[in-house]
DNA sequence: GATGAATGAGCCTTCATTCAT
DNA sequence: GATGAATGAAGGCTCATTCAT
């Protein structure tokens, strides 16, 4: 095996341990089994990450950046009034660079855990505080003051969670444009003045 | 230790496995945290479950028709007008009996293992095709001809489960009561005839 | 294997500690050497003994209780005067039974790591006090007040010390009587009122 | 890292070596710690010896060579009747330049493994035929034909090999002054003519 | 010479499973 | 039925050694 820089290899074994996680779960997830995957020793990974925990601590936190920094860019591109804010924040959660198969995979090994890990906990998305201020203000800003933003935000965000796992776990799987369609019609049915799309 | 009957101690150990997994999630439980949470010996567990698998699976299986009586008790005890029965339908996926922290969290626990497991797949809630039926059956009821009833029954069943993950994942979180009511106001967003509740 | 009591089970992990130390020193003891050596799989050692280290440690423990057993009685059972406690004290280090090549030869192992170990170096011959003490106490009622009972008495101590690990580690050896007569001798040139053995 | 000749690095490594050995004892030291120790790469140590058995064997050798360099000066330095040369052997023994803890300490971890490595056996203390050869022969000369010049000569080399591992073990420590005056007051005992020390 | 990534053997430890009592 | 000792497979981790750069 060729010889690459320290960051190249510890995103090698990070992409790695993410199609594991999808294959195996969490708890069948080895280092050999990310190591064998990755076509390198499974020496290397203690190498490079101290341990096995800090090797998956280290895979849900760069996916936790690739999912903010998603967002973000779909955010800073889109128009600045608050429903196409709103909109495109919701479609940001089903870009189909994201939402591969492996990911969203990998996303609910890390949520099984989180309940009973403070550590993911803080990494898993419904704590992403920025996340959830944005979604709140973006729907007080459409309900005027009479609303209650804080739930309809809760309900926006937790329909986009359930679909993500809906993806996975389902026996009888639907595209990622349908599931993008139904969080969108949540939203549309929240907020009748906006158009759905479809 | 009193010697209970064969059915009892399947109970008293499944009862003991749901804690252990609330508390430790899928990974790391053991069948010997199970015993120790039961006050039972090691070896009484492959006694009465012939091996860790089958105790988990049939775990899975106690928690799923327990899900499944409940809701079908709500419905049966429920008016019988689709407005009714539905309404009857969210709010029993939000029962305190139910929806205690323990069973939420081991709920979730399985959910993160049932992407790589089939056989878990079966008994996670989205794949319940009886209760996915009754659901699309009474949204198609009630938005008539137009309505695309099977994207709607989608949105408030994962708004259902997002809501359950969320109770379970969350650092800051909020009562069972606010949960459910939640639940009631994404579905009243999708039929304003309803009153809503709150 | 047939099943024992707990206690036998770890008397016998013990020895078998003991054992493979002699051969193999510290460094290269392996908990597969202790559980070959006594004839059981390796699970049963940490199932005995939580781990490796404490495995040793309670090794190290039993060879010095069995060690200061052995003086204590010796004592109990020499006349009272100064000069035949001293006597049977330092004779008691050299009586057949404890000195094994087999036990000086783990004893030697644990010196080596004892000065890197706090936990060990207390239960190291030299830092046990009432030994110490005890040593000290004699010399002096036998120099009278003019004499140096401290220095006497380490150089009395660290002699059979020494002896001890010149059995062991010495190419050319020389048998356990002569050791003894040894370390009598330097007893008696210090004290030349007290008739030497040989 | 600038860069030195062969033999510089060498000593550097052992020297390093030397600390790791005093702080970690032997079974826990590694490469990488002779490497952290030294400030050098990982990679070197076994550049410049071939393996780490053999790094560890030229650092005794290497302490050996020291040892026995330090008696042969102080003997060439000393009076030449036999109490003047016994004298100088066994101060020598106790100087400051040698008696260091980090040397003390580094002897001690090899004495612990040398009992089951023959290759180290050879150069510890007691095996060194010329010391023991050279002390023998002063005891018979200062004892005269009577004597048991082999035991005496013994009993004065286990202590002061005694004296050294106390010095590391112990946990109430005394100067090396003191363990000097320990072996000088041993040997006088044994040869009341010559005037004791202190 | 020097570096540090890469390898893989070996070890400790955990734990599901078996089984004698 | 019930217990807990015993087994052994499997996995995480360490670390000596190698080697491309």
């Amino acid at each position: 095996m060729g010889k690459l820089s320290r960051e190249e290899r510890r995103a090698q074994l990070i992409e790695a341990t993410i199609k594991v996680l999808a294959i195996k779960g969490y708890a069948r997830t080895t280092l050999s089994d990310v190591a064998d995957c990755a076509g390198l020793s499974h020496g290397l990974v203690n190498f490079h990450f101290q341990s096995k925990d800090l090797l998956l601590s280290e895979t849900l936190a760069y996916l936790s950046v690739e999912y903010v920094q998603n967002w973000r860019t779909a955010l800073a591109n889109a128009a600045k009034d608050p429903a196409a804010q709103l909109t495109a924040l919701i479609r940001a959660d089903f870009r189909p660079e994201l939402c591969t198969p492996q990911r969203l995979a990998a996303w609910c090994a890390f949520w099984g855990e989180a309940q009973s890990r403070p550590l993911y906990q803080e990494k898993c998305g419904s704590n992403n505080a920025e996340y959830v201020a944005k979604l709140e203000e973006l729907c007080a800003a459409l309900l005027g003051p009479n609303g209650n933003a804080v739930r309809v935000a809760r309900a926006i965000r937790v329909t986009a969670e359930g679909l993500w796992m809906d993806l996975v776990t389902q026996v009888d799987p639907y595209s990622l444009v349908e599931a993008e369609n139904t969080a969108i019609a949540c939203m549309a049915a929240f907020f009748p003045a906006l158009s759905p799309a479809d």
